[in-house]
DNA sequence: CAATAAATAATTTGATCATATTCTGTGCAA
DNA sequence: TTGCACAGAATATGATCAAATTATTTATTG
C-alpha cells in the first residue's frame, strides 16, 4: 500500500527525528523547568512514540547539552549556573557577530523582507504578552540569519547554545514579563538593508549582550 | 550477589556509553575514512553490542557532527571541506586560547608535571613514527588543558571540534608522515610554569594555527 | 511510648534484546 | 524506460531483566 504521508506531506521523517524536533522545541521554548527530571517512558507516552526513538532523541539532546545524563542513569533538563551563562555568553559574543557578518554578505532583499515580517510578528507577540510566541519568533529570527551565513559548523555551534539557556527563558519571561523586552533587531535590519555587514554584526552583538543580560537578571 | 564490575572497576557504565566512547575514539583517531559509510549492524558486530546501544551512540555522534545522517537514513563519517575547516579553525582560534588562559590561572605544579610527561611521550611517538599514538597523545594534551579550565560548556564546544577534523587526521599523517610534525607545546608549558596566562594562551593559538594548517595541507 | 534508624517490599524507571515491519537501492524483465 | 521483485539495512515495538527510588514495615533507642 502507498504511503500517504510521503505523498501528501513533504517527507516521511523517521519517528526518532520527529521526537527529537518535538522534544527540542519543548526544551527550547521553556516547556520544561531547569533541572526537571525527564523519563523515557513519560516522553514516549507524551509524544506517542516507542521507547527506542525517544531514547535516541534523548541521546542527541544530551550530546547538545540540553539534557544531562546523571550517574543514576536518569536524565534531567540541564541547569544553567551563572558561570555557565558567562561561558555561553562568551561563545555567543564570538560566534554570532561572525555569522551575521557572513549572512550580510549574501542576503537578498527577499530574505530581508521575510525577516521584517518575522520581526513584526515578534513585536506583536511582545505587545500581546504572548511569551511562548515571543520565544519562538525570537529564536527563528536569529536562526534564519545563521542559515543565511552558509557556515553549517558555526551555525550548529551557535544554534546549540540556545538549548543551554532555553529552559531558563521561561523563568525570565515569567518573572519579568515580556513588555519591557528590548532587542536590536531594527538596527540589525537597517544595517542589512544598507548592506553594511559590519554594522549588522555590531547590532547583533548588542542584541546578544542584551539578551544574555536579561537571562542573567532572570536567573540571578 | 555483589556486582564485581562495580567494585573492581571505577563504574559499571551502560553499554551505550561504552559504545559511544569506543566509536568516538575510532573516529577521533583516524580509524575511519571521511565519507565512509557506517552501518548499525556492522558496528554492533564490530563492537560486540546490540543494535539499540549502537543506535544511541550513533545519534550522539551525529549530534556532535562526527557522523552525518543522510536522506537515505544511512549514516556515514562526516567529511570536512576546506570551507568547513576554515570554520573549525575560526572557532578553535576563539575558544582554545580562552580555555588555556583560564586553565593557566588554576593549574598546579602537579598538573604541569603530568602534561610534561604526556608531551615527552608525544615526542617519542613522533620520533618512532607512531601516528596512532601521536594522535591520541596530542588530543590528550589539549583535552587535559580544557579540563583544567573548569568551563564545561566551552570545553564541550572545543572538544567537539576535534570530532570534525578527526577523520581527516589519518590522511594528514598518512600523506605527510609524523616526523616533520611541529607543535607549540614546549612554549605552552614554559608559559604555564611561569604562570603567564597570556603567554600560554598565545602559544596555544600558535599551536592551533599550525595544527589547522597541517590539516589544510593534508586535505587540499 | 515516641522517634529515629534500618531493613525490606513494591513500584518505577532504565537497559538491552529479539523480532516484525518499513524503507532503499538494485537488478531483471517487459 | 518503466514496473516489479528481492536483498540489505534501518526502524520501531514490546518483552524481559536489572537497577534505583520510594513506601512500608520492623527494630532500636532515648
Amino acid at each position: 500500500m502507498m504511503n500517504l504521508d510521503k505523498t501528501l506531506s513533504a517527507a516521511a521523517l523517521p519517528v526518532h527525528e520527529i521526537v527529537y524536533q518535538d522534544l527540542r522545541a519543548l526544551i527550547l521554548f521553556g516547556e520544561f523547568i531547569p533541572g526537571e527530571a525527564v523519563t523515557i517512558q513519560g516522553l514516549a507516552t507524551r509524544l506517542s512514540a516507542g521507547l527506542t526513538p525517544v531514547r535516541e532523541a534523548i541521546r542527541r539532546l544530551t550530546a547538545e547539552g540540553a539534557l544531562s545524563f546523571n550517574d543514576n542513569r536518569r536524565v534531567c533538563v540541564a541547569t544553567l549556573s551563572l558561570k555557565d551563562l558567562e561561558d555561553v555568553s562568551f561563545a555567543r559574543q564570538l560566534l554570532e557577530p561572525k555569522l551575521i557578518f557572513m549572512a550580510a554578505q549574501r542576503i537578498t532583499d527577499q530574505d530581508i523582507a521575510a525577516l521584517i515580517t518575522l520581526d513584526s510578528a515578534l513585536d506583536q507577540a511582545i505587545f500581546r504578552g504572548d511569551a511562548p510566541m515571543y520565544l519562538r519568533l525570537n529564536y527563528q529570527f536569529h536562526h534564519q540569519l545563521y542559515q543565511l551565513a552558509r557556515a553549517p559548523i558555526l551555525s550548529a555551534l551557535t544554534d546549540g547554545l540556545w538549548l543551554r539557556f532555553g529552559p531558563s527563558l521561561r523563568i525570565v519571561c515569567g518573572r519579568l514579563g515580556t513588555l519591557h523586552l528590548v532587542d536590536q533587531h531594527k538596527e540589525t535590519l537597517l544595517a542589512l538593508k544598507a548592506g553594511d555587514a559590519q554594522a549588522a554584526s555590531d547590532a547583533i552583538l548588542q542584541d546578544v549582550l542584551q539578551g544574555m543580560e536579561q537571562i542573567r537578571l532572570g536567573i540571578a
